[in-house]
DNA sequence: ACCATTAAGTTAACACTGTTATTTTATATT
DNA sequence: AATATAAAATAACAGTGTTAACTTAATGGT
């Protein structure tokens, strides 16, 4: 059965079968109830064959969510381009939110699991990196708006209130996932509390004049 | 070995021998990397036995954060007592987050992990009740506020803004567990943050008088 | 043309998990 | 003293991630 010499074209399909065969069972079924030899099965390679692609689990989960976080980060680049810094900084979280709630499974992995601090060596995001990496995009245009003095007076550090930014869709688009369809939970519209997160912490963060 | 009869404090006894050896495992080690068959040897019984006292794993860990978060809560009820609707606001915030960081491990079993929603009949607490449930609690003391009129005008839903308020304050948190450690975030002081997020959401939300 | 090398993949196995069925054991009641 | 029974233990099942050992089959060198 196994043919000799694989070509680094026909490897990398190979790789690209198994992370498309995994991101189909993770949407699925979740994250952690897929187990490797499911993946293997699903694809008619044996269980082991995936470790001569990824070293273990946790590196194809990384792979997978690297492969949409550059998705997302790139799909923002437009955003980037927009003149208005406000308005980027309201289209960044609206990108984002919507990102996230469109990619629960990815999003979980990456931003509501607690893992040992990523192994820079395996990730192939550079971080920091405004094509790759969301937050560094956040951080510019916050930094940018900073710049130009919208953020209240009292306000001196533009990475804190970026990460207040962050952490309020964050907020809403985590609790959304974890807790969207608890009974004991009457949610209002997911849209809505992104919205008004959103404007309620530029209208909190922004000088007064007229928002 | 096994001596016969147990009056009903021995039974409870030994259940909270369990819990207390759990939690205790849980907080060293993170709550998935610990199997109930450690949980049993740490206490000196066979891992079956915990099977007496709760019906899975899940049970368990059900039982665990019912009893810290109606621990919260019931701290949480002198803040109910305070005279100022937006004092309390700001105090249920600050008691909920400190929570929040002194109990990750629970945290996130209870708001950062999606499960088959509660088991109604098995849940220990009664949701609504202000007495043990925090968010009926926040609910309560917004609504308090919105019908003195504090809020803005264009906010006419309670419910949205009493969510909004909890999803920045658990934005904070949930990103200070999950991604606390990652070294590619200078994150700025998690005070800092939680503080910045409260006052922001707050003069976002309240009508512009002198806040 | 043959043989050794080696990549690609498989099978078998290890040490673990949650969980259940079965069995032991020591007491309490008859 | 014999029996019934609650409490716990042992053994086992089906599953997990992962590694070691083995099987192919095509290539490169002679």
């Amino acid at each position: 059965m196994p043919p000799k010499i694989k070509s680094p074209q026909d490897r990398e399909q190979l790789r690209l079968l198994i992370l498309d065969a995994a991101r189909c069972l993770f949407v699925e079924r979740g994250i952690e109830s897929v187990s490797m030899r499911e993946i293997a099965k699903q694809i008619g390679y044996s269980a082991t064959t995936l470790y001569n692609y990824f070293t273990d689990k946790e590196a194809l989960l990384q792979a997978l969510c690297d492969a949409d976080f550059l998705a997302l980060a790139s799909g923002m680049q437009a955003i980037m381009q927009m003149p208005d810094p406000i308005g980027r900084i309201r289209a960044l979280c609206q990108g984002y939110a919507q990102f996230a709630l469109q990619h629960p499974s990815h999003y979980r992995f990456m931003f509501m699991t607690p893992k040992s601090p990523t192994n820079m060596e395996i990730t192939q995001i550079e971080q920091g990196n405004t094509e790759q990496d969301a937050y560094a995009q956040l951080q510019q245009v916050v930094q940018t708006a900073f710049a130009a003095g919208v953020f209240r007076e009292e306000l001196q550090n533009s990475e804190l209130i970026a990460q207040t930014l962050w952490a309020g869709v964050h907020g809403v688009c985590s609790l959304e996932i974890a807790l969207g369809n608890e009974v004991w939970m009457q949610w209002a519209d997911v849209q809505a509390r992104i919205g008004l997160m959103q404007e309620a912490l530029l209208r909190g963060l922004l000088k007064a004049e007229g928002v």
